[in-house]
RNA sequence: GCGGCGGUAGUUCAAUUGGUUAGAGCACCGGCCUGUCACGCCGGAAGUUGAGGGUUCGAGUCCCUUCCGCCGCGCCA
């Protein structure tokens, strides 16, 4: 490019900037060739200008347009014009002005796209996949990715100014024995050893917080060896913070400041203050899951208690099992053909429900169903009354063990909700979901953790982690938004003592406790602060603020469902010798069908 | 590991019941064109129908195996 020097971005050239002589830089976008005149969109991050090439203003430059191709690379230079009124595009910002060339240099040729990089252009996923880079050069990508950098940006500023430290932790860590499947690194100079790369920075940042550095936050990449989803990555992102001599309201403060001050630094939108908060019993009494988008203006109800004793056997049956009925009421389902009814009934079963009972209430107030012939008239009085049934009412019942029927009728929730079109037209929706139980049973019945073994019980509840362990309360809360778990996060247990009776609840012994934890341990002892933090997953936050369809959307290098980085076509085979630096031999031939990009 | 959907020209799609030489738009290549902005007009080239096997006189189409992509289950906070 010589000592051409740009003096403007292509989308930011205005009718201000007109008699001004410019220098621009960037991609051929679409070339319109004349024959007398060729024009010219050229495009860079900021948009596309309109570059003029006309003999009468420069013979050369007219000259060489003739051989310009789509995405070829130039240097342009020549004097803004204001365009002619009838030639003047409404489509663009930059649609006033024009470019007349009288200097081109065509710094790179360009092999044809092998796609249209229109934002509206069908193209199938795995081509986009394999040309990243042309890919990233759509608008609509360059946007997603610019609001990404923003939303970093904000979120970094609210931590920096609230005083928080910026703390780099390892990335090459050590193997945890909970939790997902860990991505190992083989170690050279200890062979047969292995680093693993961090799930998350948890127990790192709480020796931060007893190493006395008060509030820590970090940017933190975080790995899991699992398989992908649309919403989960291999690597993926979260803001994750910690600070000490706080209690929940503290950190929740914080947490809601960041959230609001993100959403209104980067969307220009104003959550409304304070996030409501709903307690985990709650949330699953009425919604089912613990993530509600509360937005589907449809409810779940109780009726355990009001068909115990029925004749309908699955009801009654359930209950003594110690299970319970719950049901999901639909005002104004008329809409629900009887054909949709088996369908749902159907998908309900893929869901892992047994069966899935329905009422429908006729416009003259009589009851259409299967099994309203089972129930009582008190039973029916009770129903009505719980559910407000009306005429026109639909009601969808499930009688199973509890997490079952939540299951169940969560999914119906939000099914229904957004086939039925019952959501509030309120775009962003933020709520704190508080008061969760520091265990749970496992399939198997077997007592563990809900979240992580480190989370600190309410002070309340500490006498009664031995003998109660399912009932006593955490002081974990969730910030869930339009149904998505944006992040969570806990106090932490500072004390020994306190961390060793959870550690016994779960089955570890002291001895085998210290074994796995005994540098926290030691480290708690060591005059550990009360300290608590929450991780924030920032590529579903990016996802949920850009609006697109899955992660792949807001990562410049997603890797696709298979865990395959289809441009750098990782991950590839190694050198023989790099096996043997590491003391390394391979147990199985690699797979032969390690060619990601040859489909 | 399992279930569902998909894979045809660079790309987005079509191709009757298994039936002639697998078509079209855009892109691409060549030509023409001084006001377009999805420029226009004329012409052209372009295919291992993801791969391998089978059935058949004949397979893009049917069967089997396999690879890749997407969505979900399992898994995973």
């Amino acid at each position: 490019m010589g000592n051409l020097r740009r003096t403007h971005y292509c989308g930011e050239l205005r009718a201000e900037h007109v008699g001004q002589r410019v220098v621009v830089c960037g991609w051929v976008h679409r070339r319109r060739d004349h024959g007398g005149v060729v024009f010219v969109d050229l495009r860079d991050r900021t948009g596309l200008g309109q570059v003029v090439f006309k003999p009468d203003a420069s013979p050369e430059a007219h000259a060489r347009a003739d051989v310009i191709r789509s995405e070829y690379v130039l240097v342009v230079c020549g004097v803004l014009e204001r365009r002619a009124d009838d030639a003047i595009n409404p489509n663009l910002p930059t649609g006033e002005v024009e470019l007349i060339a009288d200097e081109l240099r065509i710094v790179n040729f360009a092999t044809p796209p092998p796609f249209p990089l229109e934002d509206d252009a069908p193209v199938e996923e795995s081509t986009r996949m394999r040309y990243r880079a042309h890919d990233l050069r759509r608008a609509v990508m360059q946007r997603r990715l610019e609001l990404r950098h923003r939303l970093h940006q904000s979120l970094r500023a609210a931590c920096v100014e609230d005083g928080f430290l910026e703390i780099e932790t390892p990335i090459l860590t050590r193997a945890t024995p909970e939790g997902a499947r860990d991505f190992l690194v083989p170690s050279r100079l200890h062979p047969g050893s292995f680093f693993a790369l961090p799930q998350s920075p948890q127990i790192i940042k709480q020796l931060l917080m007893v190493a006395g550095y008060d509030r820590y936050f970090q940017i933190a990449r975080c790995f899991r060896d699992e398989d992908l989803r649309a919403d989960r990555q291999l690597e993926f992102s979260q803001l994750d913070l910690e600070m000490s001599f706080v209690g929940v309201e503290d950190v929740l403060e914080v947490l809601e400041e960041i959230t609001a001050r993100a959403f209104r630094e980067v969307l220009d939108v104003e959550l409304a203050r304070p996030f409501p908060r709903l307690s985990y019993d709650e949330s699953m009494a009425r919604y089912g899951t613990d993530r509600p988008d509360t937005r589907i203006e449809l409810e779940i109800v109780d009726l355990t208690d009001a068909v115990a004793d029925c004749e309908f056997k699955v009801f009654s049956g359930a209950v003594k099992s110690g299970g319970l009925v719950r049901a999901l009421p639909v005002p104004k389902a008329d809409e629900v053909s009887r054909g949709e009814l088996d369908r749902l009934v159907a998908l309900a079963q893929e869901w892992g429900a047994k069966g899935l009972a329905w009422i429908r209430v006729a416009d003259d107030g009589s009851w259409q169903s299967p099994i309203a012939k089972f129930l009582s008239d008190d039973e029916r009085e009770a129903i009505a009354s719980r559910a407000n049934l009306e005429p026109g009412h639909l009601i969808f019942f499930m009688a199973d063990r509890e997490s079952v029927v939540c299951d169940v009728l969560a999914r119906l929730r939000s099914e229904l909700g957004h086939r039925l079109g019952r959501v509030a037209d309120r775009p962003w929706e933020p709520l704190f979901v508080l008061d969760f139980p520091v265990f749970t049973q496992d399939d198997d019945g077997k007592i563990t953790y809900m979240h992580m073994p480190f989370v600190a019980p309410r002070e309340e509840d500490i006498g009664r982690i031995r003998s109660h362990p399912l009932e006593i309360r955490s002081t974990h809360y969730d910030l869930v938004m339009n149904g998505i778990e944006l992040g969570s996060g806990s106090l932490r247990n500072h004390r020994s003592d306190l961390q060793l009776e959870i550690f016994e609840v779960l089955g570890y012994a002291e001895a085998s406790a210290r074994e796995r934890f005994g540098f926290l341990l030691d480290a708690l002892d060591s005059g550990a602060p009360p300290h608590g933090g929450f991780a924030f997953g920032l590529d579903r936050l990016a996802l949920l603020m850009a609006g697109g369809e899955s992660l792949r959307d807001v990562i410049a290098f997603p890797k696709t469902q298979r865990a395959q980085d289809l441009f750098m076509q990782a991950p590839g085979q190694v050198d023989p010798d790099q096996l043997r630096d590491l003391g390394l031999r391979l147990r199985r031939k690699p797979d032969p069908a390690q060619d990601p990009g040859d489909s």
